[in-house]
DNA sequence: CCTTGACTTGAAATGCATTTCATAAATTAG
DNA sequence: CTAATTTATGAAATGCATTTCAAGTCAAGG
């Protein structure tokens, strides 16, 4: 491989000299500029990146975890974060966690090793106080909300979102309403569970079913629901695949949405928009566009996402 | 930040002996070994990763073009890419295409400047003379066949695809049979055609429709097919979103599937499971996951992948 | 006792491009 | 016509870790 001394010496110039041209700087005599310019064209020279990297200090890559690589609520994540990255000219290096602490604490190790310029965290699996030291090393950006002032986040108040939606539910009249949550551990299943006692009090035996992700968890959590003793009216649905598969149950069972069933979705997804869902946007691509910014800008800002109700057909 | 020199100097041996502590080299005597080690962890020292990968010349990273990122085929295949690099120890950088000619030669260039030790090509919009020159500089591997010797391969035989699932759809007494693709323009869209002549012969007007991407896309192209004089019997969707769409309006008319109309997807789609719909599975995860393995082995092989037909209730 | 092979270690070269520093020539300002 | 800029260029230092080369110690084999 060619390399800058090479182009130095059959130019005729320095090394400082052909790095002057490669960075467009001011002060190069032309006819130098020239003939640096055709002895990199004729030897088809290409600056090692790495060297680069290395003496700059920086990457121009963002590192994004993320748990699972084929679901969609983080490929939308991931949308936004590789739009906006694009826009920019940096790269993104996909991080599969798959929750492992190990691994994250891997691909932070990484910040530290100078591969990325700063790291998006989209869920994690380790504690805040275990993460933050290596904000030292570049920035990151959460994609949930955290006090600490080290770490970024472009974040929206799924809370509030909860709330929104079962306040919805609860003003068009309902009062048996269940719902399903992806990972029963999870955050954000603890605050659906908190939203809905909030608004609709105690919370039935039944009227909750976990680890749903796709339309047949769906269409399997409406036959559960609907066979209960107490059948619920209205169900909310984490994800629109997941609402897709209870209304393709209850138009099975020859219900009408949302007269016999009311069904809200989330994430705004394309199933929903092909069945007419009334959906729960939480504008997941914007979020990740947003976290990308906040790396590019090296900012350890809280950036608050607007969410949108999308009021369709099914409730 | 702290260097291999610091260690040194503090644990009084040469950057050679840390070098190979860090590299697990056999001969280092067994205090100096703890003494080095020892330091280490009380400077919380970390390697910088862009120094290695300059003097070793290989970065385990691998760059994965591909024209969408938001879209179930390219997920498919980065998931498999995915899982394969993460198996072993490589990373992933997404490339992101939008079939735009200089910013895949961008990302080649990237290739040559030691960013990646190989480039999987999902899909392309360059000529692969091109394209070959810079298989110098890494490996390169399509997710298309191409005969080139330079190129490995993973890839699956589309057009053997289309001829089967014809035949199955002709087997099953379907003479007016239709389907649906994506880009007009594209390779897999002209066999497609090719693949209806071999089978049906002539096409009849009105019994193709392009650019279906999702479920709402194949909502509509099934009421346009529905609605010619002559309809089809049977619908060849590009997809099992966009098949699912078909069924669901199908549905909508009181039509009987597959007895009224028998409807076969693509992909083996999560929608797909739920509705009962036969498909024909290319198996993008696994050409990806090979696709991965054939640039983490350094290899040019044209691997071919079986697709299969996966009949359910839909034809 | 000498040779041979297994250990052990450090100095220096290497990979590659950027940046600082120093110097010199050519302009411009006063 | 000096003093102060602006323009132009190269040598050398820098960023950091790996690897080769040379050399030394020590124990086992003959």
């Amino acid at each position: 491989m060619t390399n800058i001394k090479d182009i130095a010496r059959l130019a005729g110039v320095s090394v400082s000299t052909v790095s002057r041209v490669l960075n467009n700087y001011k002060y190069v005599a032309n006819d130098k500029r020239e003939s640096v310019l055709q002895v990199i064209e004729e030897m088809k020279y290409t600056p090692n990146k790495n060297a680069i990297d290395l003496i700059r200090g920086e990457t121009r890559t963002i590192g994004v975890i993320l748990p699972y690589n084929n679901n969609p609520a983080f490929d939308q994540l991931l949308n936004g974060i590789l739009n906006k990255a694009l826009e920019n000219d940096f790269l993104v290096t996909v991080l599969p966690s798959k929750y492992s602490k190990e691994k994250e604490m891997e691909y932070l190790q990484k910040l530290k090793s100078k591969l990325f310029d700063g790291i998006i965290i989209t869920s994690r699996a380790n504690d805040w106080e275990t993460i933050i030291p290596y904000s030292d090393f570049g920035t990151i950006v959460s994609c949930e909300y955290t006090p600490h002032p080290e770490i970024g986040c472009s974040y929206m108040d799924r809370y509030s979102s909860f709330l929104d939606a079962f306040q919805l539910l609860k003003n068009k009249g309902h009062r048996a309403v269940s719902f399903t949550t992806a990972r029963l551990e999870s955050k954000s299943t603890k605050q659906m569970i908190d939203a809905y006692h909030e608004i609709f009090g105690e919370l039935p035996p039944g009227y909750h079913i976990s680890d749903c992700h796709c339309l047949e968890d769906g269409y399997g959590a409406a036959k559960q629901f609907l066979e209960l003793h107490e059948r619920p009216t209205a169900i909310y649905a984490n994800g629109d695949e997941v609402a897709g598969g209870m209304y393709l149950y209850a138009k099975s069972q020859q219900m009408k949405v949302p007269a016999d069933l009311a069904i809200i979705g989330q994430e705004n997804q394309p199933v929903g928009i092909g069945l007419g869902l009334s959906t729960v946007d939480h504008q997941l691509t914007k979020i990740g566009e947003q976290a990308c910014s906040l790396v590019i800008k090296k900012s350890r800002e809280k950036v608050k996402i607007p969410y949108r109700i999308v009021e369709r057909d099914s409730v």
